[in-house]
DNA sequence: TTTATTTACTTTAGGTGCTAAAATAAATAA
DNA sequence: TTATTTATTTTAGCACCTAAAGTAAATAAA
């Protein structure tokens, strides 16, 4: 049963505004009503209480005038300082904190090594805390508020309940965090996996625009994956969705971290391309052989490309495996574009020839349908900008009411 | 870009009011208020529109009176007459027709035995065009007009394009549909998978209601699927999403149907039980081997609940395929219920344990995550009530449009 | 230098559609 | 017959939007 219930018409174009101002920077009152199909009349209205709200600021008129007749637009943009939000990324032995500001940009970024795999749910929890709480201190000079934290996690959460259910971060499981963290610095949480927050920021990159809906692969140590359907991350029942790297190539197949056989990620990971290799090569030291190193990887990939026939045997597996899981992803899925990205895809030319001939053979045209298939560059940072962005997002709402209510009293 | 533009609250309410009718038969102002999260006070106004406009009618009082005191209610019921749809179903070598009124009680249904594999598409259009015509003149009278027909078809099928991109039951491949069936009719046309259809009346089943994320697979000559993302069908980009049966068991597995190895489908459909098992037992004559009729398939199944060791394994094995294509689906999808239906379902205490069994292995417990996995009994003519109800869905926004045009005039 | 033109923004007038509260309707209980 | 209860309708008022008119601030032209 639907409840259509009151208007709120006034809230939606607040809104619209808001994220328009902020991935669009300034812009004229005339312009936000054209882009968002209203009236420049309710934009004046509109940008008139986020105005007195300090939440937005008229930009001063330009120095060198702009081409051509008539009034000059008067530019408006959101103030920077009128919130903030910090992501947490969480990685096996790494956190990285990131500030940014209500505008969207990025005010700081620090990372931090530690053993994370030897945490306890409490520590983590402690840990957490005291690093938002240090970033806080040093960094929040200015900014009239603290409005909300992302933690973006590798493995399986529960956005919906705050929870980490399973990351190879960790060695516990279930482990309760938004509650705590809200409570202790008075802001919205949100747990979030990393593949979404990465998915977030390349589906509004402009190449991937016209995408609704799109399929983010992340290789890396263990594979990861996001769905966006019309635009919005598919969670699934308890949030564990989209686990592309434990979907099936090959039942009784090589063995996974997760205790399985014949996972995907059992073929096409950093620790299955490592494992398989290790018995045919030699490698620099470094990390252990559950986790090896950049500087392992990276060897191992030149020796494919620079033509080691074992080498490349086993990156042409790796790409059958991912080939095949592919094709149950356009199979299922059939989404506008496939994209491969993280850490692994310094392997991904290896692998590609594979790759194709595996979605071929598997699928008949009808079914592999008209899906691109691309690879992405790796930036680590991509991770913490998403979960900004998304931390921006779920805040708007409580920031506009909260806004309100001081205006009032 | 969102666009919220102007306020579409009374259109909103409006349709909710409809739906609300459509589901709960006759229901009082102040209910359809509480229902929808409206005031009476603009129920009122929304049904004084409807009731004008001839889509709504008033229940004379009841004779033997409802205990309470008070003014008693005043029912308000759709008009049946108001509109009519009809759902073609078309499957190997049979089409049924099915009229529904305004209200969605069917009217009418019919079947034709008919060789559909030899008809090109110009057939296929003068069929469906004949056929509709017929049942038209012979069961219109009463109705205010035809206002949608659904095409149910088993296969991919494009409902943005209204093109049938490929269905077992043709030889031919990316037939357009919609486009001439529209114009024939003068009203809005829909083309829609099978399973999309079954999946829309099992959802409405008060034990689904709770499951805003539903799988159906559909067991039978071949292997459907349809998924619900909070209730509504998932398509895809080409709407050859939920292609389960061509998912992946075993790279280089068993021939399929659709020229590839390895699919579900070539596991656990009846073609592929009845391959499996022709070799080993006698069979009734009937079909043909790549058809079998449903008394083979009952025979075979009846083998397999009898103990005969042959096809308990043929059954296991299907299981077993089954089972692992499950597991990729509570992988990527994580519903919140797997329902397993389709004429296959009689096989299904045969393979049910195979089908857990295949699950455990392939999945650690918090990738199982609590799906409920469940079969349900197939009944041949849900496919056209789903196809009766989406077309008045679809419908209903046109409806309104009309009614309120011819208001003004 | 003045005037016309162009474009941006604001104000005004009017419409839609909602709700709460008051009024009315239609029953039962006392 | 009167009081009470419940349903529906009417009324008054609010929130919000748009079109159109009015105002502001620039450039181009006379």
């Amino acid at each position: 049963m639907a409840l259509p219930s009151t208007d709120t018409s006034r809230y939606d174009n607040t809104l619209a505004v808001i994220c328009t101002l902020r991935d669009q920077g300034p812009v004229a009152r005339v312009d936000l009503g054209a882009l968002n199909g209203i009236s420049s009349a309710t934009v004046t209205s509109i940008s008139a209480e986020l105005l007195q709200q300090g939440l937005i600021t008229e930009r001063p008129p330009e120095t060198p005038r702009p081409s051509g007749r008539g009034r000059p637009k008067t530019l408006v943009e959101l103030n920077p300082q009128a919130a903030c939000v910090v992501c947490i990324k969480l990685s096996i032995n790494e956190i990285q904190l990131v500030v940014g500001d209500f505008s969207g940009q990025v005010r700081h970024s620090e990372h931090h090594a530690l053993p994370t795999l030897t945490l306890s749910a409490d520590e983590l929890e402690a840990l957490l805390e005291e690093k938002i709480s240090a970033v806080c201190t040093q960094r929040l000079k200015g900014f009239q508020r603290l409005a909300g934290i992302c933690v973006a996690v590798q493995g399986v959460v529960s956005s919906q309940n705050g929870t980490i259910i399973w990351s190879p971060a960790l060695s516990f499981r279930n482990a309760p965090i938004s509650a705590q963290l809200a409570e202790r610095f008075h802001c919205s949480v949100l747990l979030e996996n990393d593949a979404n927050c990465i998915a977030r920021v390349l589906a509004a990159k402009p190449d991937y625009t016209d995408c609704p809906n799109l399929v983010v692969i992340m290789l890396g140590y263990g594979i990861g994956m996001s769905v966006l359907i019309n635009g919005v991350p598919y969670l699934g029942a308890n949030g564990s969705a989209a686990e592309f790297g434990h979907s099936k190539y090959q039942p009784d197949g090589a063995l996974c971290a997760c205790g399985r056989r014949g996972c995907i990620e059992a073929y096409a990971s950093d620790y299955a391309l490592y494992r398989a290799a290790a018995d045919h090569i030699a490698l620099p030291s470094g990390g252990d052989s559950a986790h090896p190193s950049e500087q392992q990887m990276l060897a191992l990939t030149q020796q494919a490309l620079n033509g080691d026939p074992a080498m490349q045997r086993i990156y042409a597996e790796a790409g059958r495996a991912l080939g095949y899981g592919i094709a149950n992803i356009l199979a299922l899925f059939n989404p506008d574009l496939v994209l491969i990205t993280g850490s692994g895809v310094r392997g991904f030319d290896a692998m590609q020839a594979a790759i194709h001939h595996a979605i071929d053979d598997a699928l008949v045209a009808e079914l592999r349908g008209t899906t691109r298939i691309e690879s992405c560059a790796w930036d680590r940072d991509m991770t913490c900008m998403g979960g900004i962005a998304m931390a921006l997002h779920a805040t708007d709402a409580q920031t506009l009411s909260e806004s309100q209510a001081s205006s009032v009293s």
